[in-house]
DNA sequence: CGCGAGTTTGAGGCTGTTCAAAGAGGGTGG
DNA sequence: CCACCCTCTTTGAACAGCCTCAAACTCGCG
């Protein structure tokens, strides 16, 4: 045993359908780990020797480029499994998780990969869907980057995170871990300074109220309105 | 029987592994198909009745947004599989691919997936290496679109191309389907015009050769350095 | 209370788009 | 076989969105 409550784990979409035997199997293989704010779980680079599963928290995943730019590839939420580069014929990390808020994750050794998914055939199919949504969104990102100017592109990212990452509010959704302007300009491909100008205007239409490392939606519509047609 | 010469997919590196049985397995419930020019295989938002192997020529895989602009996702290459868009939990295809070359796919019907993977566990893991790879390559994308000028994104567009889709020939390097300076735009989140200059810069230059749907690359290394650290 | 990280806002400049028009290649039909 | 036409390509000029540079401001933590 390694302290980790199945039944927290069985809540989670991609595991629920195991049995309680195939559950304390995964989980045998398995630690858990703690990662502070601003710490990363791997990084890009790394051997890949671990696959993972958030537990709590949230990670940003970040890319560097060779000439020191930095973008924001996707926001890991709970009951999401990250790191698993082994599975898809990697040996080392294509990216870096940080943690955006305290995270608690599980980690399994890359090896029990290939013996789950043999034992557990749901695993392997949720774990293709998994990828395959991923993939789309990763499409979704790029058709905005090519044809959407940033405001566009900012409303539908803001509209992304309320959807995984919303908590409803007396006044609207707020986003529910510590995300900062220039957080928001790495995930669309901008400056922080054109981020906030934007949101100061949208501020003054009211719809979403900003803060330090804050964002609340007000209005969700307008927003989606904004970015459909760009009105 | 189906017409299909079970040599001819067997040596794809996808199919390599596969004993003939269940190479034989695999190719009784498929079917052939020729694509002419311009034609598309299925278009985006159809139910998704079958899956794909590109055997022979060339396809855009293309996204039009609701107001009618339209992107270039990837490109097909002989020996990749498509359109598997049930194995990702979509019943709708996200994208048409248009052929830009004759083209000749086998095709299978969706409901053979599931007892295919389960009596053939390789196809899994390649279907699902696939997959991965072709997520990085998004990643990259998104990367390059993110922190690079037009310039660098085409160079690393063109290198791409090259690499799974080059011809040797006496002066250089030739892509070896019909692409228009539309297309490379359409691929680099830009305008024809924009590639069109710069084609036209990098042809002073000697770097390559252009042409009516034609791109002949004659100092692959050259453009390479301007890709990498934009000189 | 002071410091530092994060945010706001302005001004100017550059990259790339938009609008416009002319030029070239290649296929087709007479 | 040639002329025509359609599509693709080239190039120019003006404009605009966004970035860069710069500086002030503010929130929250130690």
């Amino acid at each position: 045993m390694t302290g980790i409550d199945p039944s927290v784990v069985r809540s989670l979409p991609m595991f629920e359908q195991l049995s309680d035997d195939e559950l304390s199997r995964l989980l045998a293989s398995a630690t858990l780990r703690r990662v502070p704010v601003g710490k990363a779980v791997f990084e890009q680079g790394q051997p890949s020797t671990h696959f993972f599963l958030l537990l709590h928290g949230r990670l940003k995943v970040t890319q560097v480029t060779p000439d020191g730019q930095q973008i924001i590839v996707r926001v890991v939420h709970p009951g999401d499994i990250f790191g698993f580069a082994k599975a898809l014929q990697r040996d080392d990390y294509p990216g870096t998780p940080l943690a955006a808020a305290e995270s608690l994750v599980v980690c399994w050794p890359t090896e029990v990969w290939g013996t789950l998914i043999e034992q557990i055939p749901s695993l392997a199919i949720n774990a293709m869907q998994t990828i395959g949504q991923r993939l789309q969104e990763a499409h979704t990102r790029l058709r905005e980057m090519a044809t959407e100017e940033v405001e566009r592109r900012l409303a539908h990212a803001v509209l992304r995170l309320i959807e995984r990452a919303g908590r409803q509010e007396s006044t609207g959704v707020r986003i529910d871990f510590p995300i900062s302007r220039q957080d928001l300009a790495e995930m669309t491909g901008t400056t922080l300074h054109t981020v906030s100008r934007i949101l100061s205007a949208w501020e003054a239409l009211g719809l979403v109220t900003g803060g330090r490392q804050k964002l609340l939606v007000r209005d969700a519509e307008g927003l989606r309105a904004l970015a459909e047609d760009g009105t």
